[in-house]
DNA sequence: GTCTATAACTAGATAGAC
DNA sequence: GTCTATCTAGTTATAGAC
């Protein structure tokens, strides 16, 4: 029954340390301002976590598995280039509420010259990673762009676009932005799935030979 | 004379903030860490900026001035998408050196509900954003690709990759991937830029009719 | 496991000497 | 303008009662 409860104190601890880092950002985070969120004694931080750092890194890193555990199906039925990039774009949509990816930006942005964060960002981004190279792996194979782009590449300027997207969300005026630019990315994507064999052909030629 | 000695100690002020962000992050700023990168008394910052969040919303802005007008030249040189792909691509080399935009990413990180800092921020992205957005809004007059994308969302999608790129630096275990990133997309930007009158036609159109 | 109390320290900010 | 000294408030972390 202790371990029980033991339990439940823990989930209250990381979903309370979510919840501050969502709402006020990493600076915001002390034992103090997560107990209160969570409604338990400050004590208890250090006696599940030993410190509040390893609160945070625990937190970021059930806030990234939660959210991929959840995409990974999806992504696993995407086959086109532009059904990718609808994902993506349901995935942006999907962060005003739960903001998993902004978890992930602002402890990111703390990790800085921290070790300790940076271990646990470092194994968070891996699991973003690991899907979408996979899934990029996938629609790579066999299409023109590839002669210019591998997989690792290509991962590591999305996972960055979206880090850098969800932390400037707040500072977004109009709020159809990034929706207008993904709903562009996705129709150039469309055509490049769409493309007939003698196109593809073609593509691929002036790929390989531009220097 | 005061006056002379006055403007030196908030140049050094000024500058040892930016060392502090760029070596240890915007949670390692205080007037006490700043005034011992700057070797000068932990009292002046409130002096001369009023408080802490005052001389890094300063710093930020001053960090960004100073980059973005050492780039300005240079994007009003770029006529082609692959130039300036190819502008981005020395720009990254060179934050290695300056870490301008790591400053702005670290404060960006900061101004989460962070009124003054947001607003610094705020003009910061905004003088980014007004060099990139006039370069591709001249780059994308007569392209094809204007038929799905507009200066503003681009800009955005430009921006956002910059410092989520610039955020993730530290991360990276391969320090060539966004290099190579770069080069592959440079590829396809100049593919674009070379396409003949028939080809630049028949995009157009399958564009514009991509739902 | 959880709570109270507290030690040890660091932060922002200011008054007053120089 | 700059420095020392200091106040207040908030921080991590732990001992010990329950």
């Amino acid at each position: 029954m202790s371990d029980a409860r033991s339990v439940a104190t823990k989930r209250t601890l990381v979903a309370a340390t979510m919840q501050v880092i969502r709402e006020q950002g990493i600076g915001a985070i002390s034992a103090r301002s997560i107990a209160t969120a969570g409604s338990v004694n400050q004590a208890l931080v250090f006696y599940h976590f030993g410190s509040v750092e390893g609160l945070v890194a625990q937190a970021c890193l059930e806030s990234t598995a939660e959210r991929v555990a959840l995409l990974e199906p999806r992504l696993a039925a995407v086959t086109t280039f532009g059904g990718l990039v609808e994902v993506a774009g349901r995935l942006h949509a999907e962060e005003r509420e739960a903001g998993n990816v902004t978890v992930l930006a602002q402890v990111l942005a703390g990790s800085h010259a921290n070790p300790t964060l940076a271990e646990a960002v470092g194994r968070s981004l891996a699991l973003w990673n690991e899907q979408v190279r996979a899934t990029l792996q996938r629609l790579l194979a066999g299409s023109p762009v590839a002669e210019v782009l591998d997989a690792d590449a290509l991962t590591d300027l999305v996972s960055a676009t979206f880090v850098g997207l969800e932390l400037m969300e707040p500072t977004r005026s109009r709020e159809d932005v990034v929706s207008g630019a993904l709903a562009g990315i996705g129709r150039l994507a469309a055509a490049l799935d769409d493309l007939g064999p003698v196109s593809r052909r073609a593509l691929r030629s002036v790929l390989r030979s531009t220097p």
